[in-house]
DNA sequence: GCGAAATCTTGACTCATTCCAGAAAGCGGG
DNA sequence: CCCGCTTTCTGGAATGAGTCAAGATTTCGC
């Protein structure tokens, strides 16, 4: 966290162009773990109240096939996306409130991608999601 | 697959109403493993023309409800359903095509439901998805 | 067979995401 | 620094999975 993350140039690394709409989406992938894309919508608004939706949607897929950003998407939820690439880290989702937390891999390198019988496939990664209660929703108990 | 399913009596032994519909949805997810609700809809309407894209959907939320089929959406897909449950297996999903298969946990039990740090979740269930492409989108290599 | 309660039919509707066409902006060369 | 080509953005319509709602049916216990 102490390097201020320089935007236009990963995005120049990555290939892409420099664009003021992309440049915010970045920053606010940064700044907003796991937001769905109606939240980052709304921050890259914030200094960019113009920017059309179909803009954020295609930077955010120009971001996700760079690979400046990761797309995740749990059951029964929309998508979402994350800042924190290439570390092979998972998540858990509570299935009352739908929060999300980062979670390291469990076994340390990348264990899961050993799957027991691959049926031919060549596997390139391993995701991973943990289901159950996030603190605040696992103390209220049955909420109504 | 020796023995035949008796599904009016598995939803009886879920305290469900043994419906038509239901019974149906049960044999397609049975029939067709993987396959999304589209599909389940077209294998329901050979034997019960009639039923409405409604009742599927009710059913199988009912069905998943209950614990007779499981629910699963990788990013970017439809959600689709299985019949296998309760016996933690995962997930191989094809980059290319989109195609499952079934994988048995990598480590036997439930070794995946350890995480390193769960942030103080209380973790029910370990979801494994493998990306990467099937032997036949791998030969193919660049399909255009 | 009867009646209460759950389930199904029909059809409208929401909402995330995609598609399109024209306008605007970024980037490399002169 | 300006030009032109190409990519990206704007604005708005379209797509499609999934949900909601009201009334007609069906299932199940008795």
């Amino acid at each position: 966290m102490a390097k201020a993350l320089d935007y236009p140039q990963m995005l120049r690394d990555a290939a892409l162009r420099v664009t003021r709409p992309r440049v915010a989406v970045l920053g606010a992938v940064h700044a907003l773990p796991h937001a769905d894309t109606d939240s980052i919508l709304g921050a890259v608004r914030e200094e960019l109240p113009e920017v059309s939706h179909q803009a954020v949607y295609d930077s955010l897929h120009a971001l996700t096939g760079a690979g400046l950003v990761r797309r995740i998407q749990p059951t029964g939820s929309v998508a979402r996306y994350e800042s924190r690439v290439g570390d092979n880290h998972h998540h858990v989702v509570c299935r009352s409130c739908g929060v999300i937390a980062d979670v390291d891999c469990a076994v340390g390198e990348a264990p899961c991608l050993t799957a027991s019988d691959d049926h031919g496939f060549t596997i390139d990664e391993a995701e991973v999601i943990y289901w159950g209660l996030c603190p605040d929703c696992s103390t209220t108990a049955h909420s109504s």
